[in-house]
DNA sequence: TGCACCGCATGCGCATTCTGGTGGTCGAAG
DNA sequence: CTTCGACCACCAGAATGCGCATGCGGTGCA
């Protein structure tokens, strides 16, 4: 169970590491807010601890962002702020549960486990868009039942128009999100794209991998006609 | 029948473990909750006796981490506090039962011997994916009913994997789970996962462990056709 | 002291990905 | 309707890095 902590106070930080991390979850730590949203991007959390007061990018922007992408992964807010402007703020933008500093480490994780919980009901453990379904868990690709060998950067791109399934994916989010480092060819992302719609569109006699000109991809469920 | 006793009053503990002998169970001791975690993680004893207040790591963290980690042993809670949030908080962490010092010696057995059954019950003792079986109270392995010898890092790797059959269980999490300290090296469990294979695949002309590539490993029912 | 097990290092083989290029397609403007 | 430019699909060869296997030596246990 992986958790992403975005938090700048080096010394909170390393507590809810330490903590957590004995707690039996795998904590990434992040200082940054551009850095946690990109980290948060990968939607491989079941939760992100989110301070609003960090350089880069604040909270309640990293957390709004996320929710335009559709992600859906459980937000828990920290903030020293506190009064009810704040909290409905944070609430609006999706987060999931808030909580002001100091906070008692007890209650910090018995919410945290909660929403874990909670999410874990809700959530499906695979994507599935018409007869296409990826089991995250499991790496394991499906198209009408019958299992497609996907590469790992394929997998990559797939998880992403699946997690966005009907919306146009840019390439730029494709590569950002798939790819390390500062990738930025979208020669790239279309060379995944072709390899993959050989093997779960073509081999299927199927389209549901769609161009967006000018944008990127959306994957889609072909068989509703429109 | 093996029972593991977390307890750090010396007292206590040596009661515990003169009378549950004479009950007839084996009982393994441990003054501390680390150790005791490390211990209870080999998953071989039908009974856990894990007191709240530790030395190490408390009881609920070790209660919760067992859990998290698939074991599902019973666990019985020994605490000197009360208070319904005390057991609540315990119960909810995935312990089985509760027992608030001090507590009749009558009672304690009652309940154990009752946990056992139940488990006993419900629980089956043996990991099976397809032909592929795992006692993880005796450390056999079996493949279509005929013994195979695993050394007890291939037995822990196995193990993890078949936990989580048919999902992909990265390296680093198989380096966490069955080796001790700060192990790092992907290596490592390469190693151990190609000796796996010529154990308990090649040597049947089976392919139930499979790579995922860029992540790591999984344990399938390889006699699935897909 | 002997044996089994495991850490560590190495080299190989190969799947995967990247690169650059060519030809095709789309859509807007004339 | 035609033309034009931009954008995109796809290919083939090259490069990269991952995973596999293996051997050696250390270590702990009997």
């Amino acid at each position: 169970m992986r958790i992403l902590v975005v938090e700048d106070e080096v010394d909170l930080a390393r507590t809810l590491h330490t903590g957590l991390t004995a707690e039996g979850y795998s904590v990434d730590l992040s200082h940054d807010g551009r850095q946690g949203l990109w980290m948060a991007r990968t939607g491989e959390y079941a939760l992100i601890v989110l301070d609003l007061m960090l350089p880069g990018l604040n909270g309640y922007k990293v957390c709004a962002q996320l929710r335009r992408e559709g992600i859906a992964t459980p937000i828990l807010i920290l903030t020293a702020k506190d009064g009810d402007w704040d909290q409905a703020e944070a609430l609006d933008t999706g987060a999931d549960d808030y909580l002001v500093k100091p906070f008692s480490y007890l209650v910090l994780v018995a919410r945290l486990r909660a929403l874990v919980r909670r999410a874990a009901a809700v959530a499906p453990p695979v994507l599935a868009v018409g007869d296409l379904s990826l089991d995250v868990a499991a790496r394991v690709c499906r198209r009408a039942g019958t299992r497609v060998d996907l590469t790992p950067r394929e997998f990559a791109v797939l998880e992403l128009l699946a997690r966005r399934a009907g919306q146009a994916v840019s390439k730029a989010d494709l590569l950002y999100h798939a790819w390390p480092d500062e990738a930025e060819d979208p020669n790239l992302v279309e060379a995944r794209v072709s390899a993959l719609r050989k093997k779960v569109d073509a081999a299927f006699r199927r389209r549901s991998l769609q161009t967006v000109r000018g944008i990127g991809y959306r994957l889609v469920d072909d068989r509703e006609r429109d």
